[in-house]
DNA sequence: ACTAGCGCTTTCTAAAAGTTAGTGTAATTC
DNA sequence: GAATTACACTAACTTTTAGAAAGCGCTAGT
């Protein structure tokens, strides 16, 4: 009864909880960052505005669980962890600084369907 | 003193609540549903399974104030309201289809590391 | 009368996000 | 010595949002 659904439709599609993650609010704009390099924890959390540090704790474990990030840690004094993307979330993140880049390129249409949506 | 940031990584950018609403977990699936065509309400939910009526409806209401979804209502009884991509929505809907064929293409992957950080 | 369709909206509960304080080690400054 | 800083988190509590279920009013069919 081990049923893999590859269909993003279908409610019980196992890709739906990695989607949700790499795509969610705090995931996308890790790996958006990442992208650009490999950060250390404090780093990155600057980097990523308005992220909390359980929030960005809670993201990058998830995204090393399904493989996006890798976590290097080095039995240092200070402790220094760093985070970098897989291959495959190198893969993941391209397409998400395309999507970001679109959106940021398209503000101002969306803010003009903004106030025309609240005139109506 | 308004200052629209155009930066992704700043708290105070505008295109944030934009990414977040194409980006989120009903908004991309609704989106892609309506990149293969328009939907009246009830078939959208139909399509992306596990959607309350609430969700979809907040979802739809904000892809449509950002200029991503037209909404078509017609006087008729039962009422007829028609889901439809507008061209900007429809160029947000191809980047977010690349994106989940990419994942689902690489759930193998996926499943891999998830045993294998589960298993350390 | 009851059921079904339509597209939402309202009310309440459950889950997740967010805020704040805490952990332990070491180094630096007063 | 005490206080502060760096480091990378984690725990406890509060706030916000998602989700579940019920509701609305109209019509048509059984």
């Amino acid at each position: 009864m081990e049923q893999l659904v590859a269909d993003i439709f279908a409610r019980d599609c196992t890709s739906r909880p990695t989607l949700e993650a790499v795509a969610g609010k705090w995931g996308i704009l890790a790996l958006a960052a990442l992208h650009d390099g490999s950060f250390r924890f404090n780093a990155l959390r600057r980097k990523v505005d308005g992220v909390s540090e359980k929030m960005l704790s809670q993201t990058l474990q998830t995204l090393e669980r399904d493989g996006m990030v890798l976590r290097d840690v080095q039995a240092t004094i200070p402790p220094r962890v760093e985070y970098s993307l897989t291959p495959l979330g190198h893969k993941v993140a391209e397409k998400l600084v395309d999507l970001i880049e679109l959106v940021e390129s398209e503000m101002p249409q969306v803010h003009e369907a903004q106030s025309r949506y609240d005139a109506s």
